[in-house]
DNA sequence: CTTGACTAGTTTGATATCATACTATTTAAG
DNA sequence: CTTAAATAGTATGATATCAAACTAGTCAAG
């Protein structure tokens, strides 16, 4: 969601400016999304490759809610989508042996594969995206972007 | 669509740190989008809203593939999202009287006081992320990301 | 024990989004 | 003129997402 703004920032009102930032968010991320969904093998899509990724990174072996809470989505929205990834045969999900209302989310052989594939196929965007921006001016935006995030976090629950 | 991850930039690969700000924004997005639509009135959403908005802001009269542009969205989506605002009455749609292939989108009274209002209930929300972020690191995002956002966008039509 | 509150997961219905395929109109090339 | 290419808008089917309602299991308080 964007809208290609007037740009002078320093005359606008405060409220303006969060406006714009929200919208270049907004934007960068439906083009990111996009773009990396067109390069995914399988049909991956970002929200699937991000669970593959997730647990090869941290592990497998965890609940469906974990997972829900990790990426901050709704139970229901993890269900749809593991059901999907479960499709391709890239995790298994079976019953909690401890818990009987509980299920634990594994990766397949074919899930790390699939995964590898899929970071081998994004690396040329991801470098290319490097040299366009500087890792630098990455580094510097992660920071105060990653606050925001907290803040906004925390700001949902005690707002809810 | 976010991850929590690991928190040593330095020691990360290029392809990390970038994945890392595109999960971050990622995540913001989401975050804002939930946050907006739980305020604003007559059940608008943030596309919706954003298109009142816009036309508030740059004037109506434009052409759906004109919206399209601006957001960023295929025109498929402009014509989805334009039938619910109609629906709603904030705005009229118009055959144009000069190309027999294309229509015009213009506000309703009632389309701009909807956006008044969205506006209103949108500025404590605005203002309290204007304070735990602060103006000053605001404006200091927007420059790169406003870059980041326009060499996407001719990425993504120059690979396309 | 039994009951009530909490937790895990699913289902449903809505919206936004994309890609693809389609219709209708306009425009440019011969 | 006629025809081919480009453009505007729509339709369809998929996915992700949310909120809200629902089922089933767990756990703690009596």
């Amino acid at each position: 969601m964007s809208d290609t703004p007037p740009d002078n920032l320093s005359a606008l009102p405060d409220e303006a400016v969060f406006f714009r930032l929200f919208n270049e968010i907004g934007i960068i991320q439906q083009l990111s999304t996009s773009a990396f969904e067109k390069i995914l093998p399988h049909g991956l899509t970002q929200a699937q490759f991000s669970i593959l990724n997730h647990c090869v990174r941290l592990g497998d072996d965890k609940t469906p809610a974990q997972l829900a809470e990790a990426f901050q989505v709704t139970r229901g929205t993890m269900t749809s989508t593991l059901a999907r990834l479960e499709q391709k045969g890239f995790i298994r999900v079976e019953p909690s042996k401890t818990d009987g209302r509980s299920k634990r989310v594994f990766l397949t052989d074919s899930g790390r594969m699939a995964r590898e594939e899929g970071l081998q196929k994004a690396a040329p965007l991801l470098k290319r995206t490097g040299e366009a921006l500087g890792r630098r001016e990455a580094e510097n935006l992660i920071g105060p972007l990653s606050e925001l995030r907290a803040w906004m976090d925390n700001d949902r629950n005690e707002e809810g």
